[in-house]
Formats: structure tokens, sequence, C-alpha cells
DNA sequence: ATGGTAGCCTTGCTA
């Protein structure tokens, strides 16, 4: 079985104690970091290897920045998502490992909404539909694993009235993130798990994890080989329990060998 | 309507 996790971790600096202990305790063989909130010069590439993962790192100062770690090499490593040659945010990262084709995804959260974030998000998702029709073409198995700021349905998301109006659940991102699921791309969670009320992410305002008010709005979307594999899938709370916790928690799969 | 928390560094911005 081959294990792939993704995880925002809202610093990958001051989070490495926490991912060093979630490697060890988790083993996955692939992950997807979003959120790392440095550049490749600072990230904490020896820690890491030290724990066997070699690291491709699409990184900035301050914001955004993602990467993807494996135990095998990766390979004919993409650092942006085509399709806006003006787009300087780290948000996409996509290598070959092993057999499989995977990205690691942190789409724009687009708050507020309406507006130019909002647009910019939509303009994103729309760009990742086109790259992921080119994927699908190439028939690799391969998978979309991130943090894409979408709540894909109201039983994503502990008050939906509430957030109805919020980049994360209002139907235009809904409606494009479906139109991702419609290329015949698969939810992993949801091929596997029909209960609602499963979510990857409590704000850190007003014990909302303690509450369980959360969305689900991290994702690993899976090409139709690859969902041909899938055995597993889950959402890891225990990071989420810890002091100093990001506030997305890890979301997993696991895959029977070819 | 507001403010609640965290991380970065820009004591505001993003989330």
């Amino acid at each position: 079985m081959t294990k792939l996790a993704s995880w925002n971790v809202n610093s990958v600096k001051a989070r490495l104690g926490h991912l060093l202990d979630w490697l060890k305790a988790a083993a996955p063989d692939i992950v997807c970091l979003q959120e790392i909130k440095c550049t490749e010069a600072d990230f904490p590439r020896l820690e890491i290897k030290g724990l066997g993962y070699d690291a491709v790192v699409v990184g900035q100062k301050t914001y955004n920045g993602v990467a993807i770690l494996s135990r095998v090499p990766a390979k004919d490593v993409v650092v942006t998502l085509p399709g806006d040659g003006t787009d300087d945010h780290a948000r996409y990262v996509e290598a070959t490992v092993g057999d499989l084709r995977v990205a690691s995804v942190y789409l724009p959260n687009g708050n507020p909404a309406p507006g130019d974030k909002f647009d910019y998000k939509l303009a994103w998702m729309k760009r990742l539909e086109v790259h992921a029709r080119d994927l699908l073409d190439r028939e690799m198995p391969f998978a979309l694993a991130g943090d894409f700021n979408v709540a894909p349905a109201d039983d994503d998301v502990y008050d939906p009235a509430g957030w109805k109006n919020d980049a994360l659940c209002r139907p235009e991102s809904r409606t494009r993130f479906r139109a991702l699921l419609n290329l015949g791309i698969a939810d992993a969670f949801r091929a596997l798990h029909s209960e609602g009320q499963r979510y990857t992410y409590w704000d850190y305002m007003q014990r909302r994890f303690e509450t369980d008010h959360g969305l689900r709005i991290d994702h690993i979307l899976l090409s139709p080989q690859a969902t041909d594999r899938l055995r597993q899938c889950d959402i890891d709370k225990s990071p989420r329990q810890r002091d100093k916790p990001s506030d997305h928690t890890p979301i997993w799969c696991a895959f029977a060998a070819p």
C-alpha cells in the first residue's frame, strides 16, 4: 500500500516539531504540505531528510508555499499552475512519485466575496480544471491533494446558514469544485464515507475545535486510475488536538499496488 | 455589527 497525505501546516517552521512527530507516527509515503510560509532556502530540509523524506518545495516569504515530501525522490517537477504567467503566488507544485503524479494544491481562500480575491479564486479554479483535463489526457494515475478552500456541500460545514456567503461555501465556488469532479475525478473521502460533519479545519477562534465547529475543505481528488486503487481514506484529528496546532489537520488515503 | 486567534513581519495583512 502507498499512503498519501495532505496537511496545511500554517507555517512549517512553527509546526516543525508537530510535523516530525506526525511523520513518525503516521508513516506516510507521500505528503503534500500547504502554507509552509517560507522560502525554499528556509525550508527545514535536513530535519525532514533525517526521517527519510526528500522534499520538492515552492515557497515564498510570509505567505502561501507548498511542498511534496516523498520517500522515493520526485521527478518531473512543475512549479506553477499553468494558465496565468502573472500569478506569482506559491500555491502549486506537481511531480511524479513512483507511478503516481501528485500535486500539492493551495487554492486561494477568496474572501472577501464578492471582490478581487474572489475573482482570483474562481479564475484559479478554472485554471485547475483546464490543467486537470490535460492530466487526464495523459492517462497516468494522479492525485490533487491540498487545501482547496471549498466545502463541497452543506454537510461539510458545521453552520451552513452562517457560512453561505463565505467564499469557502458560495455556490460559485461549489460549482467550480463540482466541475472538477464532473471531469471524472473522485473526492477520495466521499468515495469511502457518506457521513457528514467530518471536518479538516477548525478556526482558532471561539473554541471551534473543542466544539467540533469545523469545515471539510482539505481534499484528495483522484483520477479514475488512482480511484481504482483507493482502499482507505480518513482524517487524522490527532495533530489538531496538540498545543499550538495548525488550524488544519491531515487527510490521508491508501492505494493498493498497481 | 463586532471580535474572537495565529503567524509572519509589514505593529497590517492573510487566513
